[in-house]
DNA sequence: GCAAATTCATTCGTATGCAAATGATATCAA
DNA sequence: TTGATATCATTTGCATACGAATGAATTTGC
């Protein structure tokens, strides 16, 4: 039996192939791409504003007002990812700045009138989007899916 | 009854609480979460070069020389992203890049020999690193954890 | 065979995301 | 009290990530 019937066999066996590494199986591979699917999801029904960015609005509706290292610890993001963020908020006057009285390092977030209307708007919007990210599961798929994702983040 | 007593009420009762909107229990959120601290896990076993990175290496050493658009494709980036990433690994000697003799658009890629000894050196840290980002599951749970997000991806 | 549409690659602009360094402030501990 | 630590925010540098626009080359449709 030469070489090639060897290879033949193998992969005609439908053997695991535990020898080769295939990209596209890996979970952070795959979790990319669903991070990707998930984000292109949001854009399209939500197209003036990010994830990080309706994160920290979410976050600050939720809560009120907050420092912006805490808010930053609250939404995932190391402090110069939140300062970004913020930013561009604070310039789309959707949230506004102000100093901690006692603490002077730190520096206060607080949604604004019009950044409160934002989040009211959408939230209705981040339903669907959820729910169309998780279409292709079946509802007790995704209640599993999201227990296990949660048990990894 | 007071409306305060009602909302109390609510709060003791733990219902499902289905009208507020909890940034932290979106599947969006915690895939971002997911996907974060499985770039950490990479980067505390391989330092030296990025996920996108390896992935390019990795297409490339699986499915040998291509164009630049359908490595990108391949492994789920678009054109202007795949070029930064193979800029990078040319400027490092891993990849090698050459005009496609008959359809001159395209620009192939391929692995350098240090390129293919990277990668060979690589490949088993990063099925450490995917064993290390399922850790939190057990194996039946890791499984089914897979099946569900290549469904979502 | 040729005009229209498509594909491939590049560039620009904007937005995360994180490491590392820095400065200001606050807290802890001897 | 003061010196060492720790925390908060900022800045810089680098690396994805993607939309949009552009130009070159190829393919399609009639």
């Amino acid at each position: 039996m030469s070489g090639e019937d060897n290879l033949l066999r193998l992969v005609e066996a439908e053997e695991p192939d535990e020898n080769n590494y295939h990209l596209q199986d890996q979970v952070g591979f795959i979790l990319r791409k669903a991070h990707q699917r998930h984000v292109a999801i949001f854009a399209s029904h939500i197209a003036d504003l990010t994830p990080p960015q309706f994160a920290a609005l979410a976050k600050l509706y939720d809560i009120g007002e907050t420092s912006q290292n805490q808010l930053g610890t609250l939404i995932a993001m190391d402090a110069a990812t939140v300062k970004g963020v913020i930013d561009r908020l604070k310039a789309r006057g959707l949230v506004e700045l102000s100093k901690h009285e006692v603490d002077k390092r730190r520096l206060l977030v607080n949604l604004t009138p019009e950044g409160r209307e934002a989040i009211e708007r959408l939230i209705p919007l981040a339903r669907t989007i959820t729910e169309e990210t998780l279409a292709p599961l079946t509802a007790k798929e995704a209640a599993t899916f999201l227990r296990l994702l949660a048990k990894l983040a």
